[in-house]
DNA sequence: GTGAAAGCGCTAACAA
DNA sequence: TTGTTAGCGCTTTCAC
């Protein structure tokens, strides 16, 4: 094995030897350098540095690595969608990732896989990851891997993996329940819910959330609908809703839906927010800019990205520390014009349904239903 | 350097040579068998995987990259944004590395940082990988890198890296040129242009194709308002081809200005697609359930995707290899209700313009104008 | 402050 | 079909 570079001429890259060489020092005083040990004078440093850049000198991570036992790369197993929350909060984790000198390997779980995390997981562990962040997996019923590094759960809780788990995010359960009380304090008599896919941890947070904020003020709990978070179901909802007679008030569990159910409520004849209320969540960048624009919990990602990261970081590096606390992100009801206090009178439809499929007040119509927990009296408006 | 595990117990991971002594055969046979190559007899490799298995003995990527020379590894630019396009083109590339038996690293550009995808670049070839993918970079003036592994640059002519780039993606040109010319069959008498941040190349391609179809057809080329891709750009867009009095068409270079856009529009009084006519690009996942539902172009991410790491993997896998043709990947103008044949007469506006800065018909308020190009005849309506 | 020597766990080339 | 022998380019340990 000559080292006089592969195919067609280009001279093999040159190691820390041939740097050590050029500057008149050690190999070992170069690999100081690049690792901003201390114990180097500053001449020598100089000099490294100036040989290094003549001779286009980088480091070879491969051979750091397998020195060293340590990759300073973090894998990312995140659900393969572009929906803007998982997208947003793999930015902020490669940037905070990088803010810490860390390296990001991307994962994607196909959709509806089954035993996707534990897959993903274990080829993240073959390329030798320092830690592990799953982003807002979806329940496998707790999948219990191996893992001998650090794993950071991200909008679930710390179930997975083992005992080197630390979880960030916002409580999405009081942020639910802010939205949800944000239609109570407006003067709905109840809010009806619009919720995710229940294997997201995301997803039952806020029904659980909607749920909390309604039982403590003793109000009905109408039934569930289940979406998939793409408009097309919010669409599919919202039909539901529609013919259902007597919402006033939805709270969407993410705003694609929440577009969506209103353009289904407005076909049928209902205006937003005049005879029914919507919130969404998440408040993506063009929830300011439909029509009406929307009333929605504003989710921090980057500092949720951050925090945890922060919180792997250190578990990689001070294994001992006390896991220091996460922080509470800042959150935020954005209030804007699709969210009013309730008609006066019940809604009336002011024209026909589009395309409704029946004309009874029956909700059983379609898509998943959430029987209806709790029971608080039936209120009359 | 004693082989004992690190701290607390967790014993060291299991290397190939324990393996192969368990198995009873040469560190080199394991090998074999979990490269899958040829040459290792049925029953060798079945004690080989049970022994593998009884250990939990995992490969060490680090050593074999060392050993190798090669990572199997792909390294992806990419902006920091939660866009629709790029973050779906993120995906597929995921996707399709992953079948071809790469990992993928990713390092985000951050926005308006110059010379982000050569620092981006520089650290990818750090990290020791095969290739290099740049999704959707932004002309910095022909970033001259000295890289020596096959480059796959997305959405952008092959201009950036050197001599071992292959270049994907549709012809957005093309698109955009089709887009418009649905407006012009739809007998608008011309078409305005709300553009992309031109140092996108996308972004040029899409003005580029609107101003070819006008001028194939002889039409005007009415001044172009730029936005940045956001909701909000395109808001403020709106509100000045409002005031213009004369515009009955605009192609947005995407679906979420195209959104602002029409709020824009909807709020001075314009009605979607009655007295304007909107096409957008991309087909976002809610383009089909905002208000009106959105004629747009859809953009085939996936097909982009798989075809530029099949060309890359081959420029890894084959350097001396002809480089096979891109595929001309599967596109489709996607018609909804926000386009529809002119108003009879020009636009009559229903309510005074909400927040209107001028009353004058001047076009040059505000947001960036790029110069008419060409100059076809004045057409009369 | 600096250097020499000994691996890290694998693949490559060659033998057998 | 299988084994042997050298490295890959770093970090580690310990000596100076």
């Amino acid at each position: 094995m000559t080292r006089v570079g592969g195919r067609g001429g280009s001279p093999a890259a040159p190691r820390s030897v041939d740097v050590a060489r050029r500057a008149g020092v050690s190999q070992k005083t170069v690999s100081r350098v690049f690792n901003g040990e201390r114990y180097v004078s500053d001449e020598v440093r100089r000099r490294v540095l100036e040989a290094a850049e003549e001779l286009g000198y980088r480091m070879n991570n491969a051979a750091r690595a397998l020195a060293s036992g340590r990759s300073r790369t973090i894998g990312v197993v995140t659900l393969g969608t572009a929906l803007y929350g998982p997208a947003s909060l793999l930015i902020g984790v490669e940037r905070a990732a990088r803010d810490a000198g860390y390296a990001i390997r991307v994962v994607n779980t196909l959709e509806g896989e089954p035993g996707g995390v534990a897959r993903a997981v274990e080829s993240l562990l073959e390329q030798g990851v320092d830690g592990i962040v799953v982003s807002e997996p979806i329940d496998e019923g707790s999948v219990a891997l191996s893992v001998d590094v650090p794993v950071l759960v991200l909008g679930a809780p710390a179930a997975l993996g083992g005992s080197r788990t630390v979880a960030a995010g916002v409580g999405a359960e009081s942020l639910a329940r802010a939205a949800t009380e944000h239609l109570l304090d407006l003067g709905h008599v109840t809010v009806h819910h619009l919720a995710g896919p229940q294997g997201w941890f995301a997803a039952r947070d806020r029904l659980g959330g909607w749920r909390a904020a309604l039982s403590a003020r003793g109000r009905e709990q109408p039934p569930v609908i289940v979406g998939d978070w793409s408009a097309e179901s919010g669409y599919t909802a919202g039909r539901e809703f529609a013919s259902a007679g007597d919402v006033t008030a939805v709270f969407a569990a993410n705003d694609d839906m929440a577009i969506g159910l209103i353009r289904a409520l407005t076909e049928a004849g209902l205006r937003v927010p005049e005879d029914v209320s919507v919130v969404g969540f998440d408040d993506i960048p063009i929830a300011a800019y439909v029509i009406p624009p929307l009333t929605t919990m504003r989710q921090p990602f980057d500092a949720v990205a951050n925090d945890g990261i922060r919180l792997l970081v250190q578990a990689i590096e001070k294994p001992d520390a006390e896991p220091a606390p996460a922080h509470d992100p800042p959150v935020e009801l954005v209030v804007r014009a699709s969210t009013a206090p309730p008609p006066t009178r019940p809604p009336i439809r002011k024209t026909p349904a589009r395309g409704r499929r029946t004309t009874s007040d029956s909700r059983s119509s379609g898509s998943a239903q959430l029987p209806a927990a709790g029971d608080g009296p039936p209120t009359t408006s």
